[in-house]
DNA sequence: CTTAATGTTCCCCA
DNA sequence: TTGGGGAACATTAA
């Protein structure tokens, strides 16, 4: 469900219904969505709101709760619980769910901030960029799709950014130019803006912590476009298996 | 009945 | 050490 516009929108969201607030009590409803006490959480006074990557991290005046949304999690500021809640955080005001239909999300509660994943691409620039690319050895949707290379692109933005950049998703990285790799950069943190601008993609039941859907789906150019016109040269978009993931491109506008 | 889905993670092999 | 392949996890929808 998640990437880096949809963690960024829900983060937006939440912020202003988190920060200053108190956790009362915590329950873990799902035997798998924590492997911690949440009875730690107990009183702890929330004091920042943050994105990593594509998860969520909650600051407290100790400690921190990094919330993973897998691919159907959601946190729903003031839900009530569902069928698929697998967590509650009943606050001094108010209170957050954590809806989770496949139950891949999962939350932590850690000492430190996390610090394992790659660089944010929207924080670094364009030559560190198609360095760290062609410092690589493996096909330009793995990279990017690997959190470790940056952190929060996924399967949709991965795609869009490979057809406007018109690079083939299984270029080899080390084979990508450098202006063609500092090129791939430019258009992916434009990708990632526009679409925080529209509130993400919900292309199957995405919504922020407000419950509200998002509208860039209505600008994906290949995602889930398997047949359709290429919306710049007409041939049809094709879809292939990369890294197991479903894998849409043109193959005029994209070469290997 | 089969396939695919916004994501990780672990194990095995080269 | 790096990278690839495949399975697993759990659930729904087409």
């Amino acid at each position: 469900m998640p990437e880096l516009p949809e963690a960024e929108t829900i983060v937006r969201t939440l912020r202003p219904k988190l920060e200053g607030r108190r956790i009362m009590a915590v329950e873990f409803a799902a035997a798998r969505v924590s492997r911690d006490d949440p009875a730690a959480l107990a009183g702890r006074a929330i004091v920042s709101v943050e994105r990593y990557g594509k998860q969520i991290l909650i600051g407290l005046d100790r400690g921190w709760i990094l919330v993973k949304l897998g691919m159907t999690g959601k946190l729903l500021a003031g839900g009530e619980a569902g069928a698929y809640t697998r967590a509650v955080f009943t606050l001094d005001s108010g209170s957050l769910a954590f809806d989770d239909v496949r139950q891949f999300g999962s939350i932590a509660i850690l000492d430190a901030p996390p610090d394992r994943l790659g660089p944010d691409p929207l924080e670094i620039d364009a030559r560190a960029f198609a360095d760290r690319l062609k410092a690589r050895d493996t096909e330009v949707k793995r990279a990017l799709l690997d959190q470790s290379f940056t952190r929060g692109v996924g399967n949709i933005y991965c795609d869009e950014a490979l057809f406007r950049a018109g690079i083939h998703p299984r270029a080899r990285t080390r084979r990508v130019s450098r202006a063609r790799a500092e090129n791939l950069h430019r258009e992916l943190t434009a990708l990632l803006r526009l679409a925080i601008d529209h509130r993400g993609s919900s292309v199957s039941d995405y919504v922020d912590a407000s419950g509200a859907r998002g509208g860039f789906q209505e600008m994906h150019r290949v995602y889930q476009k398997k047949g359709q016109p290429c919306p710049r040269c007409g041939s049809p978009i094709r879809r292939i298996v990369v890294a197991q993931r479903g894998t849409h491109y043109c193959a005029r506008c994209q070469r290997s």
